[in-house]
DNA sequence: CAAGCTTTGTAACAATTGTTACTGTATTGC
DNA sequence: GCAATACAGTAACAATTGTTACAAAGCTTG
């Protein structure tokens, strides 16, 4: 396990914070789809992740769901942190976006390393400003864009979380993400479809146009 | 001005501390309407909210904006946090709501006091968490409520700020804020003067019902 | 108080998004 | 292969929101 911390979070942590997390964490390697953290569960893990992606969705009381972001190699939930150091719910959900591997860190350790380490600290610091401001663009696209461009970003962003231009989910699950009608995204992606952007099969999208 | 500080942050930090913000800080009083951050600027203070609120809306490039949340006594913003932190222009704008009270911290003390003060690190951390939960709370609104039930949370989250029954406000300033038009507003508003939940007047909206 | 500005009310219409219903076509499991 | 199921295409319609246009009422200033 050292060795894909290492590889990773060399640039971020010193040796010594290194080898703690080596210690402590857990490595675990989660499959596409899998629901690392459901709304309304308390959290005692923190996930580092080492490769892969995790979709961060709000989920509300009545099932309705919307996209927040994507987390990539390199990042940590923010949400996860402050329901650690505050012992709240989460009000999220995390789901694997492709397989993943992470390291799970258990969170009595958050407290002591971000008085110990200063790394640690800059990493939790750009970690909850990074969230925030894909939280604000995540505004941005709901308030200020119509439902097409919010479909072609969606994609395109999908694309670039899963390095390839073709697509695997259903016209349902993106509605799911965007919080709209699966009838409304098999429209729209038709009308993407006549413009040359995308091409459509069952199951999946592939992405023409970047 | 060390009087204000250790009424309202004595709760929060301890006395070195609170000596040090009274050495570095500077004390403003800010008219309601003033324009504490640009979009777009670079900011060299934090500022920590004694009295009064502070709106802080999205800026967008072509002039479209929207209200994302309003910072009270003990709050701090953390957009600002966050641009102090990593050097980085705002994304953002923040108005005077009413009146407002506070102390400027120059930036310089920002990391110093994060490693030396355990009760400064929570307080941050704090005010991240407060930021992203508000945050999500926002999408959660812009993207699961029609507009009369935005239009219903914004007024009674606005006479919670202000402390007051009557909002003095126009149409077009809330248009603004839940980036909508003015028409609709007056529509809306209409609908609910109708039901009973407000009454209208020129410049100033009671509402009656909460 | 008259002219000019701001604010609000309202109608008519357009655009976008949501809903329901039904079809056909793949895929899966027996 | 056949039935059941999941997925996608499409039409018709409803609801919500956005836009334009104009009138009326209230405030401000000379």
């Amino acid at each position: 396990m050292i060795k894909e911390i290492k590889n990773k979070y060399s640039h971020l942590f010193e040796d010594e914070l290194l080898e703690e997390i080596n210690q402590v964490g857990t490595f675990k390697e989660i499959p596409e789809g899998f629901e690392l953290i459901k709304p309304g569960s308390y959290i005692k893990f923190m996930p580092l992740i080492i490769s892969g992606a995790i979709k961060v969705l709000r989920g509300d009381h009545d099932g309705d769901e919307l996209l927040l972001y994507f987390l990539e190699q390199g990042d940590t939930c923010a949400m996860t942190l402050s329901c650690c150091l505050r012992h709240h719910k989460s009000e999220i959900k995390a789901i694997a976006e492709t397989d993943t591997k992470l390291v799970m860190i258990p969170i009595e350790k958050m407290e002591e390393w971000t008085s110990k380490y200063k790394s640690w600290r800059n990493f939790v610091f750009s970690s909850y400003h990074k969230r925030l401001v894909e939280t604000i663009e995540t505004i941005d696209s709901i308030a200020f864009l119509n439902m097409d461009d919010r479909l072609l970003k969606y994609l395109k962003e999908k694309t670039k979380i899963s390095h390839t231009k073709i697509i695997n989910t259903t016209h349902q699950q993106i509605a799911y993400d965007l919080h709209t009608s699966r009838v409304v995204i098999s429209r729209l992606l038709k009308k993407l479809e006549k413009k040359g952007i995308v091409k459509l099969n069952r199951n999946n999208i592939e992405v023409l146009e970047m």
